[in-house]
DNA sequence: ACCACCCATTGACAATGATCGATGGTTCGG
DNA sequence: CCGAACCATCGATCATTGTCAATGGGTGGT
């Protein structure tokens, strides 16, 4: 079907505007918290320092339910320090991890 | 501080019970699903579904916008949809995608 | 029948990340 | 002061994944 002076374009996909609500340095940000919990055992470690009598955790308590070597251990509780959900606190010999309440929630609202 | 008859391991630390709540199996699930957020471009062509004025989108509309190969926003779009936060249906040449309601919810709730 | 357009699949490659063994730094008990 | 226990870091390895070029399969206009 053409117009009386353009060429018929009808059947092209057009570019235009679906110019996303969702910037892109905002979704890096996002994907990178979503990234944090996108693994199984750093799952399990927010689930066992949240249920935990006493609201913590050392290391050493953590690593047998786990059935990964400390290492490994060490490094999820790393990542998940780093990204502010968990905090650490060194007592004696031991570390003391604690899960840091509401952190999760402007995730929730995200998806929500 | 020592037992009647047992040996001071006062200072060892036991293995003893933190159960996870959270089973390895469900944990794993959890991260898959996760996993499926933890992209940028991921998250933004859910945002540009989730926003666009009819609902829904073909393939060619979100080339463009997201600055990615034909091929990376079908790889991607692939993965949304066997996760079940989209669909396409196939009209003449054109896919249209369409974000799925509510299917992002049931994660909002872990996290909250 | 041909060609242009839309989209998915394939194959290859580089980057990221999960894992472990080995090592080093602290802290406490003896 | 020495050894043991706890934890973090380092280096290496392997699997996963994001990306693109090339290709193929459909669909529709001419």
């Amino acid at each position: 079907m053409a117009t009386r002076s353009g060429a018929v374009v009808d059947a092209e996909c057009r570019p235009s505007a679906l110019a996303s609500t969702l910037s892109e340095e905002r979704a890096a940000e996002l994907a990178k918290d979503f990234a944090v919990l996108a693994d199984p055992v750093r799952l399990r470690l927010l689930s066992m320092l949240a249920s935990a009598p006493t609201g913590e955790a050392c290391v050493c308590e953590l690593v047998e339910p786990l059935a990964r070597s400390q290492p490994t251990v060490s490094h999820h509780l790393k990542v998940l320090a780093d990204a502010g959900l968990i905090v650490g606190e060194k007592r004696g010999r031991w570390v003391w991890y604690r899960a840091v309440p509401n952190r999760l929630v402007h995730l929730s609202g995200v998806l929500g």
